[in-house]
DNA sequence: AATGAATGAGGATTCATTCAT
DNA sequence: GATGAATGAATCCTCATTCAT
């Protein structure tokens, strides 16, 4: 029982690096199994086949990333304050890990033909939409859900080229030009 | 000499079809070279190897998108129409034809591990850089630059949902949203 | 376990039987397999690549030589005995077998390219001379491996021709030749 | 008319030559072609298959090696001198060119299955050995054919070897191993 | 729960060969 | 006489997946 999840967990995590390693969904099954120490077989029996193995190694580093935004939010009192949170949380360095990054691009490859993905995909964007847009009603009102709109996408386009350019912005330079875009949208 | 160019079009052509139709480069050159109506064999003699093959079609999508700004910024006489020539021709519709959105996506798969195809993100991103920075000169000078970065990436970021889910915003609405953005920058 | 080896047998076999029916390396994978009665992938699986599988049917095809040798070794007591013996292993009706003529054809083909191939083909040359070289010291001293070497060249020559024109000497005239031209060495 | 003997003795040559660069008959014709500075289509022009091509680039190394043996036995006075020049014959240097001897081991292979090669190397066995039984029959009378048999094999077991391994014996050594043979056959 | 053994299906790539010009 | 263009047919090898144990 506590060895399913133990095992899972490792397959996972196993499917994380070997992503980053190649950049691509292009890993054998076996290979991630090598990687955990298991059978490959033990990977089809747990999650079924290949795509399953990484919608649940996505569904993982979604649920890392909420968990990461929840304790972000959890110290913060005043509006603004959530917001820096916010922003910050989608440049924290577990973002910037190899297999992260991949599992990310990959996603949006995924999203195109596999409902499964694009449902998940869907929940993350709505989310972070929301979040954003909750805490920046009080401050702008009716504007809240537009401006969240435009500062969400803002933060996947400097996240995509942070993530595909290691040598260009570093994670606090990038959040720090979606916090410069916030204080021109309450400005205006 | 003619027919080889014509011959290479077609399987570019038939490369980003192909790539539309599953979202993913999991497509085999067969099935490329039917529906370019030539023998696969033919693929790899022209082009050598499968990812050089997709390498000359997202070339092409380049080029084209190359084409329609210089179209755009051809009859642009301000800077303002500058900028608002080089932000919506990254939004015209030809960027929504499914076999450019897979292309683009996949682009960002592969760019983590082909050289070639690092290489080739990179000018993207440059010169788009350099276009709107160049274009904000006039109108906000040392900040240019900066303000040409934060564009950029919410450009990417838009059009990366706007592709990956057509029933959301439309074209003319992501424009807009970027517009917006560009407003309140220069009204900053 | 005991699968693996005998699987691998299986596949040694059909290897040399295939090599056998067509002369040549030419010979796909899929048909050794289909001989074998088992999948291509196994005999991918269990070699790694087709050289390394013809190379295990070479070394197999050695290793039963050489137990012929030693066998043939072990009843013979006088120097004489021995060289008889060693002479008249060559030429034993298990060398005529098709396949195993093949494989040595062939076997001195893949020695211009593969080292592994070349170091087997030493091997044997080495063990052939230093076997008759060690019979003969007896008889003949200081000149045992010069004569040695003249009669391990002519056994693989007369092999040679035997193997190539099944019409023209049979094996106990090809030892007979040899077995000749050692009765005058020694007569010398 | 001379343009197309030229070309087909360059397209031999390139044969041999690429024949010896990879050690086997995978070679394709179209790198023969290249050799030779012309396109593959006239390989077939010319000579129809592969196989054929082949063929008669052994053809032309038995012819020259042919054209060997006549200089040398046309100044050779006595049956001794014959025998001398004919063994010598088999160990000049132009048989240790690397495509040479490539071309006699896959020769042996395609023997096994090639009527056409089987046919040619019967001829080159059967000159050699009336060569010598004629060299040999003043000195041995009834014995000639049969020492002749015994040489011609050597000759051919002492090539192998030497062909295989280039850092063993020199051709002089090659050669003075069958004049030792010779010797004690003739003192017999 | 876990795996070793086995395979079907497929896919990239190669190459001898043809043929119109 | 000579070739560029084109392809059909193979073949090696990979891999997701299954299943008996």
């Amino acid at each position: 029982m506590g060895a399913e999840i133990q095992r899972k967990q490792q397959l996972i995590n196993a499917t994380i690096q070997a992503i980053g390693e190649t950049g691509s969904l292009d890993v054998t099954v076996g290979k991630i199994a090598k990687i955990a120490g298991v059978s490959s077989a033990l990977a089809f029996h747990y999650f079924g086949d290949k795509e399953a193995l990484f919608l649940a190694a996505m569904r993982d580093i979604l649920q890392r990333y909420s968990r990461d935004v929840s304790a972000a939010l959890a110290v913060a009192d005043t509006p603004e304050q959530r917001l820096d949170a916010l922003i910050r949380a989608n440049f924290g360095t577990s973002h910037f890990d190899r297999g992260v990054i991949a599992a990310w691009m990959n996603f949006y490859v995924l999203a195109q033909r596999s409902d499964a993905a694009r449902r998940l995909l869907r929940i993350y964007h709505a989310r972070l939409l929301s979040n954003l847009a909750h805490a920046l009603r009080p401050l702008t009102g009716d504007q809240a859900r537009s401006i969240a709109l435009r500062l969400s996408a803002q933060i996947d386009g400097i996240y995509l080229r942070a993530a595909l350019n290691p040598a260009g912005a570093s994670p606090e330079e990038a959040a720090a030009q979606v916090l410069a875009t916030l204080k021109r949208e309450l400005a205006f």
